[in-house]
Order: C-alpha cells, then sequence, then structure tokens
DNA sequence: TATCAACATGTAAGCGCTTACATTGCAATG
DNA sequence: CATTGCAATGTAAGCGCTTACATGTTGATA
C-alpha cells in the first residue's frame, strides 16, 4: 500500500497526500514557522510516510544557492590533507553548509576540471591547495564569480590566502639542522611541479644552505613523490653517497619514515648515523621510533581559518587576505649530531 | 569586454553568442556529432569565450540522470578506507560516473542523512560500509529506487556486498596466534556498535580462543576508537594485568602501532615480551619496526568489485550478490612465541 | 455589523536544461 | 520538375522546486 507509486515522490505527491499546495510543503521544509502547526504535522507526516527528500537539483534551480563549497584536494591518500579538510567540513556545517570533496592528483587540468564539476554543481565558494596553478584556472572562476581561497600556504598572487611559510618554515628547520654541526646535508623533497608548498619547502632548505656556505655539492636534493615507497627508495639514492651525508631534510613526514625504514634496511641508525627531519607532524611522527623531528602545521586552525574567510567571502564581509598560520619546530628523536668520524671527507 | 554580464553564463546566452537554438548547443555538449562541424566550432568557441559550465541542477532535472554515484564511509581521518575508495573511483569513472564522498563518523543516523543528501544530489547508487544499519535507512533506499552495495563485509541480510569474511580472517589469525603457543591473549577491538567489521574481528578471536579451550578470563577485550592514541591506552591498560597477556591481537593496524608505541614506552620488546596483531594490513604496517603481523585485505580489488556491482545494479544487469575477497595472513614481525617464563601464572 | 489587519494558504511563473517533435534545406530519385 | 528522405537545426514542453503575489480566513476593532 505505502509502495503506491514506485518512483521517487515528488513535492507535488506529497502535497496531494497532505492535502494542501506544493507551496505549503514547499514552507514546511524551509521555513517551518510560516505554517501553522495542525497543517505542518499533517504535511511532515506525509513526508515520512511517501519517503521524500527534495530534490537538490530542482531546488538549486529555483532557489539559485546551493549552500554548498567544494573543495580540491591533490590527493585522499595521505593523511595530509585529513586533519585540515576535517574542521574545514566541521566549521562549514556550523554555518549550513555542505562540503563537496574532489581530487586533482596534483594534475592542473584535472584541478580544472574539478573546478568546472563543482562549479556546475552550484558550489558557492571553492577551497584549493596552494596557488600554482595557470593563470586560466582562477580567471575561469573569477568569472563565473566564485570566491575561492588558497591554503596550505600564503599565495603571492592576489588571492586569498590561509596557510603557512613554507619556505621559511623549512629554512628555520634548516638552520637548526646547520647549528648542531650538520655540513653535508640532503634533501628528499616532494615533487615541486605545480606544487608550490613543495619547492617553498626545497627552497628555504637550499637558502639556509647557502647562507651558512654550504656548497651546492653538499645539499643533493631528490624529488619524490609522497608515499613511504618513493621516501625509502630516495633515501637509498642518498645513502650511496660517499662520504654520506650526514642529515637527511625531507620534504614531508610521510617520506621521512620511508627514509626512516630504508635506513633501518641499511643498517644505519637513526640518528646515529644519519640524522633525520619531516615536515607537517602528522600523527605518524609521533609514532615511529624514535619519533620525529619535524615542523608542526596546526591544521585543524588552518582549516577552521579558511571556512571562516570562504564564509565571508561568498557572503560579502570584508575579509583579510592573507592569514598566517604559524609553525613550529618539533624537536624529537631523529635529529642529532653528525657522526664524529663523518666531518672529514673520505 | 569579455566581462560584459558578470552572472554566469546560461545555455541561452551561449545559443545568442553563437546565433545559434539552445538545443544545439545542448547537442554540441551531449552528443556532438549530431552537429555540423562549422556549427560546432562556432558553438564551442562561444562555450570558450563566455566561460560557460553547464548548470548541473538544470541537467539533472532535465535529463533525469546525474552519473553520480555516492559513497558514505566512517571516517576519512583514517588510511583503512582510502585505498579502496580510491580505487572504486577510478573504476567508477572509467564508466563516466562521477563519485560523491559524505563521512558519517560511525553514527548511523548521520548516515541515513547523508543517504538523504546524496538522493537528493541524485546518487544514480550508493556505496555503504559494512551492514550495520537500522532497517528504516535501506527501506528509505529501496523506497527511492537507489540500488546500493555494501562492502568491506560480506552482509547477512538480502542486499548486495562486496567483502571479505572479518570473523573468519580474524579466527584464523588468531589459530595462527595459539598455534604458536599463547594461551593469555588480549583484543584491542575496534567499537562493536553498529560496526559489523569491528564486531566480526573479536568475535572471530572470540570463536577460536574458545575452540582452543581458552578461558574467557584469558581473553580480555577492550574497544578503542581507531586511533594511535586510543590504541596506546588501551594497550597500557592491558599490560597493568599480572600476569600480563603475551599477545594483543588489535582490531586494526591503526591500533596495533598505537599499542606498539605503548609497549616501547613500558619499556616492553615486541615480540620479545609482548607479541602484537593487526589488521588490514595498510600501508603503515610496513613501515614500523618490527612490521606489523597482520591480515591483508585486497582493497584495491574490493573497491573495483564494488564499482562493477553497482553499475550493474544501476543499469538493471544481472548480478552476483555477493562477492567474497580472499584475505591473506602477512607474517612479519610482531608475532612470536610466548616468553619463556610466561605460561606460568605468577 | 462592517472594516481591516494579520496570518495561513494557494496560484502560477520561472530557474537552466534536455528532448520529442516540427521544420528547413538539400541531394538524390522517379 | 515534383517527390522523397535524410541530416541539421529550431520550437517548446516540461523536469521539481521556490517565491512573489493573490486569495481566503480569522478575530479584533470601530
Amino acid at each position: 500500500m505505502a509502495m503506491n507509486e514506485h518512483a521517487k515522490p515528488t513535492l507535488d505527491d506529497v502535497a496531494r497526500a497532505a492535502g494542501v499546495s506544493t507551496a505549503t510543503v514547499s514552507r514546511c521544509l524551509n521555513s517551518p514557522d510560516q505554517v501553522i502547526a495542525l497543517t505542518r504535522e499533517r504535511v511532515m507526516l506525509a513526508v515520512e510516510r511517501l519517503g521524500y527528500t527534495p530534490d537538490f537539483g530542482g531546488r538549486a534551480l529555483a532557489s539559485r544557492r546551493t549552500n554548498t563549497v567544494g573543495a580540491i584536494i591533490p590527493t585522499m591518500d595521505n593523511a595530509i590533507f585529513a586533519r585540515g579538510l576535517q574542521s574545514f567540513q566541521e566549521t562549514l556545517s556550523r554555518f549550513g553548509k555542505t562540503l563537496l570533496v574532489a581530487s586533482s592528483g596534483y594534475d592542473p587540468a584535472r584541478e580544472r576540471q574539478q573546478m568546472e564539476a563543482l562549479a556546475g554543481r552550484g558550489a558557492d565558494g571553492l577551497l584549493l591547495i596552494g596557488s600554482a596553478r595557470p593563470e586560466s584556472s582562477t580567471e575561469y572562476l573569477r568569472r563565473r564569480g566564485i570566491p575561492f581561497v588558497g591554503a596550505w600556504n600564503l599565495g603571492s598572487g592576489d588571492g586569498c590566502f590561509v596557510g603557512f611559510d613554507n619556505r621559511a618554515a623549512a629554512a628555520r628547520l634548516a638552520e637548526m639542522v646547520i647549528a648542531r654541526g650538520h655540513r653535508r646535508l640532503a634533501m628528499i623533497a616532494g615533487i615541486s611541479y605545480m606544487n608550490d608548498r613543495a619547492a617553498d619547502r626545497t627552497a628555504g632548505v637550499r637558502a639556509a644552505a647557502e647562507a651558512a656556505g654550504i656548497a651546492p655539492a653538499d645539499l643533493p636534493v631528490i624529488e619524490a613523490a609522497y608515499t613511504f615507497e618513493d621516501g625509502a627508495r630516495a633515501m637509498g639514492e642518498l645513502m650511496k653517497a660517499n662520504p654520506r651525508p650526514t642529515v637527511v631534510m625531507c620534504g614531508n613526514d610521510v617520506l621521512a619514515v620511508g627514509a626512516m625504514q630504508m635506513a633501518r634496511e641499511l643498517g644505519l641508525k637513526v640518528p646515529g648515523d644519519v640524522s633525520l627531519t619531516g615536515f607537517d607532524d602528522i600523527d605518524l611522527a609521533g609514532v615511529v621510533d624514535p619519533k620525529l623531528t619535524t615542523v608542526r602545521v596546526p591544521h585543524r586552525r588552518m582549516g577552521e581559518a579558511a571556512a571562516e574567510m570562504l564564509i565571508k567571502l561568498i557572503t560579502k564581509q570584508p575579509v583579510e587576505r592573507r592569514i598566517e598560520i604559524p609553525t613550529a619546530i618539533i624537536e624529537r628523536g631523529t635529529l642529532g649530531p653528525p657522526r664524529a668520524d663523518s666531518g672529514h671527507k673520505g
């Protein structure tokens, strides 16, 4: 009996079932206080009984707003963005907005494609990661009047950003490493193509090394995808050098843990034979042995701030266009002094 | 000049700009071969120039299909589902479908809410995790005629499933543990409320223990959320017992790694003083020292199979209603024999 | 009792798109 | 040359919803 029509029920069906007009049903759903309690009950009962859910498309079409915001992150395969995104979405939902997440696989073309998909789905605003993307992509968003904020770094252009200074943070860490006595550094960097965070971190380390008078030959850099495996592989490569680097600075914690694993396999003690640093301070960093010396990024705060900024942009409130989130160096177990015998080239 | 109207362009705008009817523009976008090349070029140029993207709502409304499927996973905060979801979406996109992901936080009410959100957004089908949910939720989907498949386990009801036998896999692992000589087991289980995977794994271990004549008192079970921290806390709790368990079986790898960290803090060697097992074989398992003995779940294959099944359901092709993905025990470093002196109660 | 708020509800016009159907133009055919 | 068939394009009717506006109902007031 309930199964009268096997199609998905529409507003009309509900209206008929409740003996009211579609307008009344719509009001019950959107501004219940405009409808008298008795009617409302009748309507809600019908809604319940028919298993009615409003059609988003119709609703968006008619009301010209979606209460949806989109986020395009490079990858979901990885804890880096998970934490920040979580608080981003929590903040959003406090404002009654829904989050749609898409991933680009670090590919600008796919990022653009996802922009169009989200725009088409009516996203009121977008969260993007970083600022390295073709001019045409941002131009597209501007044309459509879709506000967006970049996160995870501070952009250089004229957009809105909530992030931190990857370059400065990496430089500070490198300075500390050098202050510990290291002169032969190496770096396992993230892949810098269209990834300003990775590029900035590398640049920071390079700058600090140069400032300390370290020759570029004493700072080999290998770029690796953010996986344990690639980190391990790069580490294997770096450890072939003679003399070996006394410290390997990694573009993020995942790489560092992969490197650590390889060090273990090669019979190298960390930090006795080789020191290691990470970046991000994801949970993982505190769970390996020894724990990772790394840079903490307050992901939750960043996600929250990004959500607030985006909402302000959407509602056309004034915003501070650039919010910097401070980072902190977390000293744990993987950074020690260089080996006593390793100061001299062999 | 390009900025003539600052509103988002519509099909109409494009049609006017190209000097054709809306129908022709629509055809250019959806079945280009029905339009002669010359016209098509003119239209595409206008599309490009105006920065037009079709409005998803309008399109869904008019064509009554969305080419969208939804997935509701308990959490994104965690690598467990990432891998499987990734291949799920890759397979989907090979069939021209878009994936919308939502998370429930292991809460059936929020899962239901997300079902409605996705249904409203026009999802043609849904991927759900497991089978533990109120009857009313599945009833809702059936009423709306939205096909769904459960993954990560084999359901008992009459739905469609792609998964593995959590109970049997856990039991097999426990049998192996017991065969190694362990008699004092403990378990850090996932929280079983509305989580059939966690419940099944616990049940499997319990059954194996019982079959081996191990007293329930020699199998304490603590439930913990899937975080390093909670795993560590539970481990701390379990290690207070006297005599201590000689092995702690964990509901997943994250818990096991947390437990391992706590063991280290307590000065207990793994597996010398206490053995550990995990479940899932996520990347993490191969990266800690010693590496985790665990159960491998072929997540990629599962995601792929789930996508294929769902597509068949959507297109009303016949399907095998239950696909079992085999699991394998991966023996690595965290499971050893019990301590020599630990066979006797103190 | 007539009048008028104030409120509850109904009516109907689109929102941007797809698509069945109608129209047009043109080449091939009788 | 009239006819036919086909390919390319146009016309217009909705898809399910919101909302401005119209209408009806009530109770208080003059």
